[in-house]
RNA sequence: GGGCGGCUAGCUCAGCUGGUCAGAGCGCCUGGUUUACACCCAGGAGGUCGGGGGUUCGAACCCCUCGCCGCCCACCA
């Protein structure tokens, strides 16, 4: 016997294990099994379970679980991303904290070292996270963008771009991060509102005749000043173009050039060019051949070129220093605060300044191309669509990828040089060696380039190399292209776009046929969670509270597109109720004997009680399967939700209860037979989104001989469309729209909850009295009803209503209040009037009835048919009622 | 500046190609010891679908416009 409860700390650890020993989470060797693939968005190893992997995983793994039952090669093939600043930055800070030497002290082999020690012992929490949740991942394809197999991908795609002249090294400005004293790519750099201030600075003309004021939210640049613009066609400074100004502080002469780039619209329509540390600077420098000069050094201090006093200086401090020269100098024209965006670093929050580097880059504009074509041709849709738009935007204005970072944790990037600075790029040393001896002639020494990886060029491999690329491995022909992608909106940039680039460059083929993008998970006022606010819901908590099921259900229903998730604890914990409702109708079949029978045939039911669920069984299949296959997750919840609670709790389950305890056997083992048969496919319809109760269920409510097995390996059900039943959905419809209504009544005149007063049914149709009368233990039993009569008229001291069309009234008589009757039966018929005056209105417009499509004119005249006849009864009924009193 | 999404019952949200589409859950109110379930059962109140205009026989749904809220990209001498 069940208990009253699941039970989901005792039983999610031992059903998990079932799963894993079994090896469900293996994709079949079967080689008919069509195959499915699906690639984790490998989670960072520094990172834990936050609510948006709970979304994410839940999400892939319903679709895993679905493809798996549904007979295919299942395999959903997880791993870890090596995070190359997220992970540097966690081994850093641990080194601080335990007073440790810092890294640069301790050299890049025994730091790296440390960093492997530190993958090994707490690298794995999130993976085992995941287990909690019930992912049904293939574990023994677990990969980790830093294996072996993976950085060999990484090499070889560099090599092979290389090659193509599609990776090159550059010298230009880059999105500098001075905390970590590395490169970042543009998307790296995220854009904040600050407060700070113009400063207008005056710089006299070299000549004496005056000064040209140009305005700045960062002076200290100004040391690296090599022109100031104007725009040609700005006659405030035309006579100045070609005269020289002498750059205050330093003393360096510098020219008054014409530029389209000058705005006169903003400030004084003169501005001050500085290519080494502003990207617009940076172009008219290139335009007008002008010198570079960098003042600020790696760690945005001030360098060797700026003057004695500020070498060595913060960025910040020169700052101030320049400002404060400039007013001793009385060059200062005025200063006003604003507000303006300043460009920091995603990770290090430090102000990222433009610095002139040589870098590696991948062409990313070259490889976009086929991307975007890929998408274009629906190839690769985007789900929901509207994301395609934001995909195409950013491919479309693509600039080169910065990918090299001047880190040591991530894929050192295949590049050796000469004694003459120049690179030698191939997969091994040897290889290198052997290309630079054949440069120089001769052998000469190679020093392999110090740098890294972005992490994200080795995330863009992820779809094959985790498959077995470069070579040509078995399951890289099996699962690649994969089926659907499954991640949040805030990486297609990051990862999505440079997949689909890699993937088609490398495979021909884009990596996956469908990217299903996540909604965000917010709480439940509709804060962003962070901890900084202290509102993150911990998943693995909820796990706890409430059961991993509940939480997944939860994520599942309310996945909606188009919208943020506000998650609450409240809402859960409905959801864990219908996992308790699900188990206590299972509880009940069982106390009733309703096990499933082997070669029980639901097309041969019967009794139209067992047809009609049966019928509403077939459909629920249908749409569940239907919501699955298009990724519409919250409404496959939805569909169960109702058909598990409201139609197969609140109605199949009460019918079957005066049925079991009647005296027809054969309807008896017939409905005994459908309980547990409706169950059982309930059961493998709700496995995806909610494995562990369904599968204890499956073990303990529905044992049936010769079956052993569990139920995550069971096949998806697929009904006959015979088995629908338009005469029983009719018949039952007419059951329970006849016991709605008189409850509603019942309850409306206080009719007290014990009586079980008389049903008559007045001039029934023939339909109608046979369903009646089929049904009338089952209305009796749902209605708490007495005898059920049939009457030509309706008898005194009974109280009619109308439902489905039929005419009923329940024998109150002494039970209630006349008067209360009168109210209710006045309201009743004015709500029917008004329903049929709209409609006659509707029928009475011309141009409605010659426009309208005959089916909706059709639905409206029997609207107003039937609104009209219950208006007349209820009416008739009124009179007399009156005439009683 | 460009773009995207949202605005439906007190709260959170469904409403797919215009025609029972005005819904669900939670909350609230009333009643309930019914051979599963109080993590329950039955009933009920509650919304001029952000404002305005238009198209249409008909609009929460399509178009225009305005207003908030959120996000992304770009720019800001």
């Amino acid at each position: 016997m069940l208990d009253k409860t699941f039970d989901p700390p005792a039983a999610e650890p031992r059903l998990y294990a079932a799963w894993e020993a079994s090896g469900a989470f293996s994709p079949t060797d079967d080689p008919a099994a069509p195959p499915f693939s699906i690639v984790i968005p490998p989670p960072n190893i520094t990172g834990q379970l936050h609510i948006g992997h709970a979304l994410n995983g839940t999400l892939q793994d319903i679709l895993t679980r679905f493809a798996r039952m549904r007979g295919k090669a299942a395999l959903w093939l997880p791993g870890t991303d090596h995070a190359g600043i997220a992970t540097q930055m966690v081994v850093e800070r641990q080194l601080a904290a335990e007073g440790n030497i810092s890294r640069r002290d301790m050299g890049r082999e025994a730091f790296v070292e440390r960093v492997w020690e530190w993958k090994a012992k707490s690298g794995g929490a999130i993976v085992n996270q995941l287990r909690r949740l019930g992912a049904s991942c293939d574990w023994s394809r677990e990969r980790f963008t830093l294996d072996e197999g993976l950085s060999a991908a990484v090499r070889k795609v560099f090599v092979a771009l290389h090659k193509a002249g599609l990776v090159y090294r550059d010298k230009r400005l880059v999105n500098w991060d001075p905390h970590f004293q590395s490169a970042i790519s543009d998307i790296e750099v995220e854009q904040r509102e600050v407060d700070g201030f113009f400063w207008r600075l005056a710089y006299p003309l070299e000549d004496g005749s005056g000064e040209i004021v140009v305005a700045t939210t960062r002076p200290e640049t100004m040391l690296g000043d090599v022109a100031v613009a104007v725009h040609p066609s700005d006659e405030r400074y035309a006579g100045l173009i070609g005269k020289c100004v002498r750059l205050p502080i330093v003393g360096r002469p510098i020219p008054i050039i014409a530029d389209d780039y000058a705005d006169p619209e903003k400030g004084s329509g003169a501005v001050k060019i500085t290519p080494a540390h502003d990207f617009n600077d940076f172009k008219v420098g290139q335009r007008h051949n002008l010198p570079i000069i960098s003042v600020l050094d790696a760690s945005a201090r001030m360098n060797e070129n700026a003057p004695a006093a500020y070498r060595g200086l913060d960025r910040f401090e020169a700052r101030k220093k320049v400002v404060a020269e400039f007013e001793a100098l009385g060059l200062l024209r005025g200063v006003d605060p604003t507000r303006h965006a300043v460009p920091h670093g995603d990770r290090s929050g430090a102000v990222i300044e433009p610095f002139l580097t040589d870098q590696w880059y991948v062409d990313a504009k070259t490889l976009a191309g086929p991307a975007i074509a890929a998408v274009e041709r629906g190839e690769t849709v985007f789900e929901p669509r509207h994301w395609e738009k934001t995909y195409f935007e950013w491919m479309r204005n693509i600039e080169p990828w910065c990918v090299s970072r001047q880190l040591w944790w991530g894929h050192r990037i295949p590049a050796w040089y000469g004694p003459d600075g120049r690179p030698f790029v191939a997969e091994t040393e040897a290889e290198a060696a052997s290309i630079a001896r054949e440069h120089y002639g001769r052998d000469e020494p190679l020093r392999q380039d110090e740098d890294v990886l972005d992490t994200w060029f080795s995330s863009a491999l992820w779809p094959f190399s985790t498959l077995g690329w470069p070579k040509q491995t078995e399951d890289l022909h099996r699962f690649y292209p994969t089926d659907t992608l499954v991640t949040g909106f805030d990486i297609i940039f990051f990862w999505v776009a440079r997949m689909m680039m890699m993937g088609l460059h490398f495979t021909g083929r884009a990596p996956f046929r469908r990217v299903f993008i996540n909604a965000l998970v917010r709480d439940a006022e509709g804060a962003k969670m962070s901890k900084t606010k202290g509102n993150v819901m911990d998943p693995l908590e909820l796990v706890d509270d409430y059961g991993a099921d509940a939480l997944r259900f939860t994520l599942a229903a309310m996945s909606g597109q188009g919208r943020d998730i506000r998650l609450s604890r409240q809402r859960i914990e409905g959801y864990r109720n219908l996992g308790t409702k699900l188990w206590n109708a299972a509880r009940f079949g069982q106390m009733n004997g309703c096990g499933p029978v082997a070669g029980f045939d639901p097309g041969a039911a019967v009794g139209v009680v067992n047809r009609w669920i049966r019928g509403e069984t077939v459909k629920t299949v249908r749409q569940v399967t239907l919501a699955l296959e298009g990724c519409a997750f919250d409404e496959a919840a939805g569909i169960l939700y109702r058909f598990i609670w409201n139609l197969y709790c609140d109605w199949y389950v009460e019918f079957a209860k005066p049925i079991l305890q009647g005296q027809d056997e054969a309807a008896k083992a017939e409905t005994r037979a459908m309980t547990a048969w409706v169950l059982d496919v309930i059961l493998r319809l709700l496995h995806p989104i909610s494995p562990f109760i369904t599968e204890e269920l499956w073990a303990q409510a529905a044992p049936v001989q010769g079956r052993g097995g569990l139920l995550i390996s069971e096949a998806w059900p697929d009904l006959p469309d015979a088995w629908l039943d338009a005469d029983a959905d009719a018949e039952i419809g007419l059951v329970i729209a006849a016991v709605t209504e008189g409850r509603s009544l019942r309850a409306e005149l206080n009719v007290p909850p014990g009586a079980r007063p008389d049903l008559v049914v007045i001039e029934p149709s023939a339909d109608q009295r046979r369903a009646i009368e089929a049904n009338a233990a089952v209305i009796g039993h749902t209605l708490r009803s007495g005898q059920i009569t049939l009457a030509s008229a309706m008898p005194s001291g009974a109280v009619p209503y109308v439902a489905a069309g039929a005419t009923f009234a329940l024998a109150v008589g002494a039970l209630i209040d006349l008067s209360a009757e009168r109210v209710r039966l006045a309201k009743e018929i004015s709500a029917r009037s008004a329903d049929a005056e709209k409609t006659a209105r509707k029928l009475g417009n011309p141009d409605f009835v010659s426009r309208a499509p005959v089916e909706v004119v059709e639905e409206n005249r029997e609207r107003l048919a039937e609104a009209e006849a219950a208006r007349e009864r209820l009416s008739a009924m009124l009179e007399r009622l009156e005439a009683l009193a």
